[in-house]
DNA sequence: GCCACTTCCGGTAACGTTCCCAATAGATGC
DNA sequence: GCATCTATTGGGAACGTTACCGGAAGTGGC
């Protein structure tokens, strides 16, 4: 009893041709329904189960999807893998989940392990900035993250970076912070340069000066953000100091930084971050932050490539937007200001 | 063009019969090493990529594993998942990922979908309390989590609470809290009575009675640590209040419950946590806790399948000790009582 | 010079499924 | 009653791989 029934045993056990048990189990129209219902019986009672490999070897479709991200431990990125899944689960398929740890090594690997499952498509965050790689990929993809850009002829998904940059802006500048200091990954990423842009944009639309904005680099990681924040009190060391972080991370690191110079978030520090991670909501002051829609990038990216494999139209490049998350890390100056220049004001 | 190479390409390509082909790429020694040399060289020029699903069919090993968790997006989940991604990869397999979401339905479809894809063995955090179900599951599997402890006879891994719960009493011993109270989970789960039940154990090893202790009831939630904190201060408005919660999410609401009492931890209140999620080390002040191995866990689960697979002996149920990781939620009342007490001390 | 043995290779079958084609039977139209 | 059509079924081939078996050389011993 150790064999898994086939569908020839199936078929033996219905009293039918392995081709009339497929076509019942398959639900194809040419098959008597007295005849599909015993199949349906035989199938139950023999406890059969379709073979999903010699489906996938005959039929050229694996019911395989791959996803390739740089570490499903980041809740970022385990957020856009759960969007992922929901989609690809709903299409009835699976997926197979890979780590990259932003390795070239790794990345290069694990595609390969992908295309020898013989997967139906596959998103990827890519590390590599080599086209070719991809341009050799053999499978259908779509590019999620920032780096997708340098890729411009395959679909991909990313969060709107211009909007949410102008939603902080915005919400800065209502609240009195017309010109905060910036804490900035490293000059290597892409992504910096694409934030720092925006935020130049911006200041202009609104005349302000982009070379007042004081800037620090950190390198996305809690202690980067600690460190830059130091070196920015320091050059500061009075008067209220605002901060735009260019992710929670950094703007976490950023705030334990001012409690250990014994200054105060929000009262002495204003900071705003950018991510939405989990931990943000736990911190205390809360974080202000601009949320990602991680989980709706995942589901994107697999609806695209479902969309690519049925021949549906592709968007190319799509730019989903961000969400200003108020939580208490940020002062609001606009009150504040008003009542000391006039010194009176409304209850 | 469209069509993938398959090894009869590469045979042809290289002169070869195509089981000449297959031998000299699966390091059969029967080939001759200059035939070898012209097979592989035959194999990259044509790009041929041997198809896994062929060879699973061919030889009934898929190559794929399968993880079915609670939900990936879950820090705890995603660290075990990651450890179990490491082990299947560095044994040239791959992993299919599945949440369920704590949905008995959600589970069944994954394991079905699971042995529909033919996968070698299986690791799972069963929602089910129906023994049955994994009986038939007819898949190599071994258990994750506290639930594993319903199926006696299969390999399951998890961390070690009694050894936890003794490092954590001891901790707080040494720090001058005999008696703390305890944030626990809902009834229903049997992670809670585990908990308390070493909590007891503990207790009388150290002649204290554990009636003495107050307990409170949450739901593993943040929200649902923040009211059992409330519901606990109001019991005990003043002195200092000593916390043991059943996991971090409670204590980090705990916390703030104490800071929007108008008290301060550690001043006023200490807080055990018990996880060691990644968002207890942003709080304010950082929370003392005691850690699960999460990726260790994974590793080993998926460490046993290929053992069991491999026909290695099994060591049934394995527990994982925990660590301590102090932070800053935790008074030293030791230090303190006896100088009041004493009315003195050095320094 | 024959036999046994080793080394290497080719042919064929099989894994479980689906697709295509042909075949059967009954029904319909004339 | 015969041709045609439809509904339903069965038989084989094919997907790409590996395992098994047998054969062809070459080697060495006597």
């Amino acid at each position: 009893m150790g064999r898994r029934p086939t569908i020839i045993d199936v078929a033996k056990l219905a009293g039918v041709s392995k081709s009339t048990a497929a076509r019942a189990l398959s639900d194809s129209p040419d098959v008597n329904e007295v005849t599909r219902d015993k199949v349906r019986k035989a199938a139950i009672a023999s406890g059969y189960e379709r073979n999903h490999l010699a489906v996938g070897m005959r039929s050229g479709r694996s019911g395989l999807f791959g996803l390739v991200i740089p570490d499903i431990t980041n809740p970022f990125w385990a957020e856009v893998a759960r969007g992922a899944q929901d989609i690809v689960g709903e299409n009835g398929a699976s997926l197979l989940v890979f780590s990259s740890d932003w390795d070239h090594d790794r990345e290069a690997s694990h595609l390969r392990a992908l295309r020898q499952a013989r997967v139906e498509g596959a998103i990827v965050n890519p590390v590599s900035d080599n086209a070719e790689d991809f341009g050799r990929f053999g499978v259908p993809f779509s590019l999620i993250g920032s780096s997708a850009e340098r890729f411009p002829d395959t679909p991909s998904i990313g969060s709107d970076i211009r909007q949410a940059v102008r939603l902080g802006l915005d919400h800065l500048v209502a609240r009195g912070h017309p010109a905060p200091a910036l804490i900035l990954g490293p000059k290597s990423r892409l992504a910096r340069a694409r934030f720092l842009r925006s935020v130049h944009e911006h200041c202009l639309e609104r005349d302000i000066d982009p070379a007042v904005l004081q800037v620090e680099d950190g390198d996305y990681t809690f202690e980067g953000g600690h460190s830059a924040m130091q070196r920015l009190m320091a050059r500061q060391p009075s008067g209220h100091l605002t901060v735009f972080c260019a992710n929670d991370l950094m703007a976490l690191g950023a705030m334990l930084a001012v409690r250990e110079a014994g200054r105060e978030c929000p009262r002495d520090v204003s900071i705003l971050g950018f991510d939405g991670v989990p931990a943000g909501a736990f911190s205390w002051p809360g974080l202000t932050t601009i949320e990602k829609p991680a989980r709706e990038l995942g589901r994107r990216a697999a609806q695209a490539l479902f969309d690519e494999i049925a021949g549906r139209p592709q968007d190319g490049r799509t730019y989903l937007p961000c969400r200003l998350i108020e939580r208490g890390s940020l002062a609001d100056l606009s009150v504040q200001t008003p009542l000391r220049v006039a010194g009176a004001g409304r209850s």
